[in-house]
DNA sequence: GTCTATATCTGGATAGAC
DNA sequence: GTCTATCCAGATATAGAC
């Protein structure tokens, strides 16, 4: 709940949230992980997730293999599958922990009472923050999602529409405070959604073009503000 | 140049191109296709394309395995291997005809001269209906772009560009009658096609709330006219 | 706790019959 | 033109040494 809207606060934030999130991992899987050691575990944890999802990114989880998994994260085959119980059951925790800490991050941030207007531009900073620095994370979540088994594929889209309710509630509330035009705020809340996504999906593109993350930012809140805002005659 | 804009007319357009697509892949592969009949090798390379695209965005192209897709195209392994020389080459093919289909009807679409607004929708609307109707083809081509090489890749980002500078040239004009507000165009492009983007990426969350091609073409230009046309005062 | 070596299997590719 | 049978590289997963 610090009032962290620059991007450089918010890294602190995720960075803090990362951590613990190695630390439930391990002790969520405590029976099984043959480690004993929270330490040494939760910092193998951190390697090979980090190589996956680099690897996974590069060129898709299923081709890459364990060897290159074991190379990447400066472990052996062998001390791999200490953490877990195959492929598969690798590729299920990392989602679900991609969902878990997106969606609990962007909760935290969105709790604090404002007008509408402000409440939903404060939104879209977070999400594209947070999408910014946690980059490798948002990709390979929308890019494995349909190579899930059926339960998590269903707690994916879960979360996908919890998130876009967070801004349909937004514009909601400023539908009913008279601020904001009275369109569908379910569809609306799924373009912003789609523009928000597009920062990470096509980064290169923005990249190549001199684009910062605070610069589109202002394009989008820009965009949804002409669409939403009552327009006031000045 | 048939004036196609609903759908229905649309969807013929799209059948012929896709029937031209199979010819040219086989004349232009002619010299190491083993078949020899077009009839027959065309008819083939559709079960094939069907086949490859079904499953690759069920479950990801590289886990695809040559036997399901024998199966799933009633080839037997053999006899797809007359028709591509590899795995890696057949993502290729796929890859080259749906950026080369999905560009030339575009481009067809979008000749005639109108007003700058009345453009902009009527190109939002090509994009939308062909997405619609060719939805395997542009699901693939944006899912396994990253699993290119790199050739193919810089020809997949030329064309995404290429695309987008379609919608650019149209915001400029726009802007030069005095119609469009002064925003830069390539970013209002950029998000015009992540909209665009998200129809065909999202097809479950649109579908779930019954919200037709119509409609969300109805969105997105509100959404996007609202952004750029000058307001004049009613 | 971690490594190396190895068992086992999957899946791309081909040879040769029909 | 198409199929079946087979080869073999490379992948997952495990056993057992250290």
């Amino acid at each position: 709940m610090t009032d962290a809207f620059n991007i450089h606060a918010f890294r602190n934030v995720v960075r803090a949230a990362e951590a613990d999130l190695y630390r439930e991992l391990f002790r969520q899987h405590k029976n099984r992980i043959k480690v004993k050691k929270e330490s040494v575990a939760v910092r193998n944890l951190a390697r090979i997730f980090e190589a996956a999802l680099a690897l996974g990114n590069e060129k898709g989880f299923s081709a890459m293999s364990m060897r290159d998994l074991g190379a990447r994260s400066g472990l052996s085959m062998g001390a791999l599958y200490t953490y877990f119980t195959g492929k598969d059951a690798l590729l299920d925790m990392i989602q679900q922990s991609s969902l878990n800490i997106i969606a609990r991050i962007i909760n935290d941030q969105v709790k604090e009472n404002h007008p509408a207007p402000k409440k939903l531009s404060r939104a879209i900073l977070a999400h594209l923050y947070l999408s910014e620095i946690m980059h490798p994370w948002f990709f390979f979540a929308f890019m494995e999602a349909k190579n899930l088994n059926k339960n998590a594929r269903q707690k994916a889209i879960e979360i996908e529409l919890c998130i876009e309710n967070i801004f349909a509630d937004i514009i909601t509330a400023g539908q009913q405070a008279g601020v904001f035009r009275k369109v569908k705020s379910d569809l609306a809340a799924a373009m912003i959604k789609a523009l928000l996504q597009d920062w990470y999906l096509k980064k290169w593109k923005y990249e190549s073009r001199h684009v910062g993350v605070e610069t589109y930012a202002g394009l989008i809140t820009g965009m949804v503000e002409s669409y939403l805002l009552i327009s006031t005659e000045t």
